[in-house]
DNA sequence: AAAAGAATGAAATTTAATTACATAATTATC
DNA sequence: GATAATTATGTAATTAAATTTCATTCTTTT
């Protein structure tokens, strides 16, 4: 009893135990329950064919405080908007349609991360990462993108950075590793022969490999330090690559990660980065609107 | 008004536009919406520190026909776990607050932008995309990735595709603009000075110059098409910038407009050029995990 | 078939939300 | 910089809605 969450499933499963007129409310929401969020405890009876105390009893059974508190656990079963299923953009599609697709799957790849956050995994790349000397980002393909953001982000803290997507010069990069180095690399299949050459060579090398990939994929195998993130292999169509987004804001973790182990010093040094970006731009205006 | 989806998003793009009383409500609504849904509205005005009935107009103000109405529209868009308020990771925070705040509020800033589509901005930014002969993508800093992100993208259609961040390339490219060329020009605060001059310098050329920024900018000013995006400012510190989430998103939609725009024959060139990418990549293994 | 028990509805009660009105604060205008 | 107009807010009165109480009607059991 008192399962707050899907009052909707939990009404479907009791209702072959219920009394007449609990089988009467109970098909009236079933129905409808969008409209039954709406309904006064009065029209939900009156559409049921019952009297309003009926219709409280029923709530309370299923373990509400009463009418209003059941129209809230309705409500919040019947979770508005976002769709939760990855959703395709075929041809069919319009500009009122697909924006809003590729938004959703990007929110939901994103709150399935935030389910499944690999948090050992962060810290221990957050780790390896703040003690480098230099450090290496290698994505090819649209993880390109990622490593150079990553590249972009990491440039601001000492250590040597530096991004190839080249394969020759991956190759030797990857060979020539040293103790002290990190080699990262990014690509959602972990399937890229390049990118698992490359870490494999690493590997051998002496220096520390992190992957952020498929925890089940050659390059996890080649690497010390996985980040394995859970992102539906569906959403990976041609156009959107929901996994990127996932990639630049873990690539925004582990920036945070060593920002706070760098501690004062390093807070204070990104905030007179931030700074020194301020004569670049012209000055606030008033706000003036144009569409 | 009424938009019934997400009242959360509603409230939080609202929040700068509001009255004294009404951001007090916001606030308290806004920092635990789950309780707010179990709260009656007495006890929600004291939490706020206002009055009832500023609680009920302050609903109304948002479309619901009441408190209890609000409620429902509340519990349909509260999505569990969700921190709804933007969030500042400062010293304190560890591996398991850190991530989460950081996803937390790009999740935010995608259901924001997901309230607030400029549909009709980007309609017709696919329709120019669409007819132009050569686009230039611009952006400096943090928005440079977003540029070449697009270039990435765009270059797989015939379109001749260029990026660049050097300033003086910039200035050239934008001087000598023609009728069919699209200048794209992508700047979260608008305010960037090169980036200002240089889509000034291409709105005289007499080419196309497009803008995804803040429309109460310089920037948009300049432009003849402005894909405004409504993005808390608060969240833009200096460690994870999540307009550039949102500016990746758009640049998606944008792809995938044009796309849909070029039919049956763009779709099977997008699959074609997906299918060539298949032998870069080793055969899939069954799953084996690794941690 | 009778009695106990559960289910239901009418009416009364209580609780909560809303409206009407007065006052205070803000913004615009001269 | 003062005054008028507008908007925002709170107090008190009102209305609407939900709940409880209690009497009645169905079920079920023996």
């Amino acid at each position: 009893m008192s399962n707050e969450s899907n009052v909707l499933a939990q009404i479907q499963s009791a209702l072959p135990r219920l009394s007449k007129s609990d089988r009467k409310i109970a098909e009236v929401v079933l129905t409808d329950p969008e409209a039954a969020t709406r309904a006064s405890i009065a029209h939900l009876a009156q559409q049921a064919g019952v009297s309003e105390p009926s219709v409280n009893r029923f709530c309370k059974r299923l373990g509400a405080t009463g009418y209003p508190d059941f129209k809230i656990w309705l409500a919040r079963s019947l979770v508005s908007g976002l769709q939760y299923m990855s959703q395709v953009v075929d041809a069919e599609d319009t500009v009122d349609t697909y924006p809003t697709k590729l938004l959703d799957n990007t929110i939901n790849a994103l709150m399935l991360a935030r389910e499944n956050l690999p948090a050992p995994a962060i810290e221990s790349a957050v780790g390896h990462l703040h003690a480098a000397r230099r450090i290496y980002f290698f994505g090819v393909g649209t993880s390109a993108a990622v490593a150079r953001d990553a590249e972009h982000k990491f440039f601001r803290f000492q250590t040597s950075v530096a991004t190839h997507t080249d394969p020759l010069m991956l190759r030797m990069l990857s060979a020539g590793g040293q103790a002290d180095d990190v080699f990262f690399f990014i690509s959602h299949t972990g399937r890229t022969q390049v990118i698992v050459e490359a870490a494999e060579l690493a590997a051998t090398s002496g220096a520390t490999v992190i992957a952020m990939t498929d925890p089940a994929s050659p390059l996890a195998d080649a690497s010390h330090c996985v980040i394995g993130l859970d992102i539906p292999e569906n959403t990976e169509d041609y156009l959107a690559m929901t996994s990127r987004i996932v990639h630049l804001v873990v690539i925004d973790m582990l920036v945070t990660g060593v920002t706070l182990k760098r501690g004062a010093k390093g807070i204070e040094h990104l905030a007179r980065m931030k700074e020194s970006l301020l004569p670049t731009r012209l000055p606030k205006q008033k706000k003036r609107r144009k569409t």
